[in-house]
DNA sequence: CTTAATGTTGTCTG
DNA sequence: CCAGACAACATTAA
């Protein structure tokens, strides 16, 4: 589920346990792999919780540990959801797909809820894998990105969703914004004029402010039209369904070129 | 019953 | 070397 804005969701649910001290972690040995056999976080405090594009790390004094929830994780604190204030909220809460737990000495609880264990906890994660934070786009990094001015014939949206340019960004939040900005997803992105490049990035932060207001991802103008005999929530034109950059796409022929 | 799903990674092929 | 296609991961909802 979660992309950029629901990562940051669960950073700030979890602001408040910065300062305290980790007592013990249950920790799933599959979603939890790339800590090593003794978990180093025992004993530790917690210094900071930051995000770049959907990787969640936690700070600490000699570590940093890295939670990046894929598909379907999802953090809570004692039992609260982060999504309480999003508008997408997993299915009842089951403690049987809770794959970490992270008890503080105050009595807190970190838990990681991922039904299809597809999210992954590493210790001291490569940050530099990931391109810029989508929240700091500007011309310059949206030109390296887009590699505008060559003759890559890469689609614009298998340009954003690469993590490596720009991390942040998933499927839901590039339709959308292609779609706002009325470009085709299909499109070689180094061909964007100047003109596209300047609407692209100001739709870009216009997107997820309007949706991160307004409750995640899965609330954009688009969402609802999101399957087979959807229709174009301005024009009323039945959205073509198509595979760009992996991901299934939807867009409106008629209004994004 | 079948299909696709807000993500990443590895493998294979052209 | 690059891009695209596809599977794998494990479960649910339509």
């Amino acid at each position: 589920m979660p992309e950029l804005l629901e990562v940051e969701a669960y950073r700030q649910l979890l602001l408040p346990t910065i300062g305290a001290r980790i007592l013990r972690v249950e920790a799933d040995n599959l979603v939890c792999s790339g800590l090593p056999g003794r978990c180093p976080c025992e004993g530790q405090q917690i210094l900071g919780i930051r995000r770049k594009g959907k990787l969640l790390l936690f700070d600490l004094a000699d570590h940093v540990v890295g939670l990046h929830a894929r598909m379907t994780g999802s953090v809570l604190l004692d039992g609260t959801s982060a999504f309480a204030k999003l508008r997408y909220a997993p299915t009842v809460s089951n403690e049987a797909f809770v794959r970490l737990r992270v008890h503080l000495e105050d009595g807190r609880v970190i838990a990681l809820h991922d039904p299809r264990r597809l999210a992954r906890v590493t210790l001291d994660p490569d940050e530099e894998a990931l391109g810029p934070d989508a929240t700091t786009v500007t011309t310059e990094i949206l030109q390296r990105a887009l590699e505008i001015g060559t003759h890559s014939k890469v689609a614009l949206k298998a340009r954003l969703l690469d993590q490596s340019r720009l991390s942040g960004l998933g499927n839901l939040l590039v339709d959308e914004i292609c779609f706002q900005a009325h470009l085709d997803p299909a499109r070689p992105a180094a061909l964007l004029t100047d003109n596209e490049l300047f609407t692209l990035i100001a739709q870009i932060g216009t997107t997820l402010r309007e949706l991160g207001a307004r409750g995640g991802s899965d609330t954009g103008a688009l969402q609802d039209a999101r399957h087979a005999g959807g229709c174009c929530p301005n024009c009323g034109v039945l959205l073509t369904r198509s595979t760009v950059g992996g991901r299934t796409t939807y867009a409106c022929r008629n209004e994004q070129q």
